[in-house]
Formats: structure tokens, C-alpha cells, sequence
DNA sequence: AGGTCGGCCTGGCAGC
DNA sequence: TGCTGCCAGGCCGACC
């Protein structure tokens, strides 16, 4: 599933090939792309626009447009983007002509994918800051205080709030996983049960997972590709994710899967201790 | 109000 | 074989 790592590497890129382009005409054919905005509305403000900028924060991808018009586009779960993508590619959703003769086709078959357009610089940072805590690669502002408060009393398993991108922006399942045995905490534990020391390790080990995952240009479980179609390869490097039965890297203990926070959950109960209480979302599955 | 759960959506696969 | 039904999960809204 995109996360921050798979969400950097389409930005990486796709900016080269989009940045001081203009768009020359644009195609929504699923309406649900950017409801509750009529396709034709979004279509008309982007057309004839020049692309200033390609950024990201989260998982949100964000176009900014001559003129101060912002599109925050979210690939949700299936959502990918093809450069050069032949017309009518499978799933293909929305595409974008630009004024150099190539195009960019937003593909996704479950339709979860979304584009949002705003007016501007300021309601953009409105509408994101409102729902996203810090930029996890931001060292400034990701500080290991950020993730103490939001356990602080918490009963909540600690992936279901470090899942939360309201506490930090652009970590999913995959790498919540990965961070989680990096710092050696179960992630069934109740947020406000994990240890004052293992607070700074859980935020490095958030960092070095995002950062692995963008060295390997994401993860391709299943859905998502690079630009050109290519696969990620960070799926080769996962620690416990989807690692069911498989021996843990570190200890050698079969690594379990669980669910937690709804989630399919992967954790080495040796390296990562279960809280003697297991909250009652969490159980185990063979 | 914190925490959990269902809905959105569809391909893929287990099981009958 | 072919069908049914369930699972995957980012995010939001509903509900307890």
C-alpha cells in the first residue's frame, strides 16, 4: 500500500518530468476521484496551468499550480501513477496532457484514489496541517516528545496510534510494522505501557524504516508501481511484515500474525514482548 | 471523548 | 468447474 516511502518515490520521479509543464487539457473519467467537485469544474481549473511545484506531505502528493491552485492527490490503496501510460490503461481514472506531448494517467482499480483541489497555498496548509502530525523525515519537528505525548495515558495499542496521521504524517501498516520491531515494542501494547526508553528508539526506528523503504523505492506487495511500472523492491527487505512462520532476523523465533487495530499485524513476541494483558481488538490468527 | 468498527471498492483466492 | 464469500487496508464517519 503507498505510504510516505512509495508516495516519495512517485514524487522523485515524476518532478523531473512535470515541473514547469503546463497542463494542456485534463480527462476525469470517475467522477468519485474528486467528488465532492464535478470533474468538469477541477478539469477547467487546472487546465492551461503550469505545474510551479511537485511536493508531498504524508501520503498526500501536491501539485502546485500557476496561479496558487493546489491538487493534493492520495493514492489511498491501489491508486498508482503511469508516466506515458498507453490511452486506456488498465483502471485508468483521471489522465493529464501536457504541453511537451506527454501524459501522466492517474490507474486505480479499487477507486479509493483521490484528487483534491484547492485554491491556494494557505487553505492547503490549512486543510494538512489539520489532519496530519509532523513530517516523520523532518528531524526538526519529529521529535521523540511528539510520540511520548501521544502515548501519554493512551489505552490504545501503540500501532493503532502511531498508524494515527494525526500523531505522525505518512506512517501505514507496512512500516508501523517494521518500526515496531526495530524498537522491540509489541504492537498490541497500550500506548501509555511503553517504556520511557524505548521512546527514542521507536522514533529512530521509524525514520530508518521510511528511509529503507525509500532506498529500495518502495514496497510492490501487490498494487503499487513506480512510475514507469516498475516494482519496488523494499517487500524483499521487510523484517517481520508479511513474514508469517518465517524466522525473526534477529532472535530466530517464528514470527506471529495478529491483528491489532484491525490491522494484519506481524511481531516477534521475543523481541518484542506482549503486554501480559492483550487488549481485546487484538487476537491472533494461525 | 477515547476507542472500535463498518463502509467505501474490487481483484484474488480459499473452500465447497 | 464455477460459484460464493471473505480478505486486503487508508481514511472517514458512526456508534458505544
Amino acid at each position: 500500500m503507498p505510504e510516505l516511502p512509495e508516495v516519495e518515490t512517485v514524487r522523485r520521479q515524476l518532478a523531473p518530468h512535470v515541473e514547469g509543464r503546463t497542463i494542456t487539457a485534463m480527462r476525469i473519467d470517475d467522477g468519485r476521484w474528486c467528488a465532492p467537485q464535478e470533474p468538469g469544474e477541477v478539469e477547467d481549473a487546472l487546465t492551461g496551468h503550469r505545474i510551479d511545484a511537485l511536493g508531498r506531505r504524508g501520503k498526500h502528493l501536491i501539485f502546485s499550480l500557476s496561479g496558487g491552485a493546489q491538487l493534493l492527490v492520495h493514492l489511498r490503496m491501489t491508486g498508482i501513477l503511469l508516466w506515458e501510460a498507453e490511452e486506456g490503461a488498465p483502471y485508468e481514472r483521471v489522465r493529464f496532457f501536457l504541453d511537451d506531448e506527454h501524459a501522466l494517467a492517474f490507474c486505480d482499480p479499487r477507486r479509493f484514489g483521490t484528487g483534491l483541489l484547492l485554491p491556494d497555498e494557505a487553505t492547503r496548509d490549512a486543510y494538512l496541517d489539520e489532519r496530519l502530525g509532523p513530517e516523520p523525515l523532518d528531524p526538526a519537528t519529529f521529535t521523540p516528545d511528539v510520540l511520548r505525548r501521544a502515548f501519554k495515558g493512551r489505552e490504545a495499542p501503540v500501532k493503532g496510534i502511531i498508524l494515527d496521521q494525526r500523531t505522525v504524517a505518512g506512517v501505514g501498516n507496512i512500516y508501523a510494522d517494521e518500526a515496531l520491531f526495530r524498537a522491540g515494542i509489541h504492537p498490541a501494547r497500550p500506548g501509555r505501557m511503553v517504556q520511557a526508553a524505548q521512546i527514542e528508539p521507536l522514533r529512530d526506528g521509524i525514520i530508518e524504516a521510511l528511509e529503507l523503504g525509500i532506498d529500495g523505492g518502495g514496497a510492490s506487495i501487490d498494487d503499487f508501481r513506480h512510475l514507469d511500472g516498475a516494482r519496488g523492491s523494499f517487500q524483499d527487505d521487510f523484517l517481520v511484515h508479511r513474514r508469517a512462520g518465517l524466522p525473526c532476523p534477529d532472535c530466530g523465533a517464528e514470527i506471529r500474525k495478529m491483528v491489532v487495530a484491525g490491522r494484519g499485524t506481524y511481531a516477534c513476541e521475543v523481541c518484542q514482548p506482549p503486554p501480559r494483558k492483550l487488549p481485546r481488538s487484538a487476537r491472533y490468527l494461525p
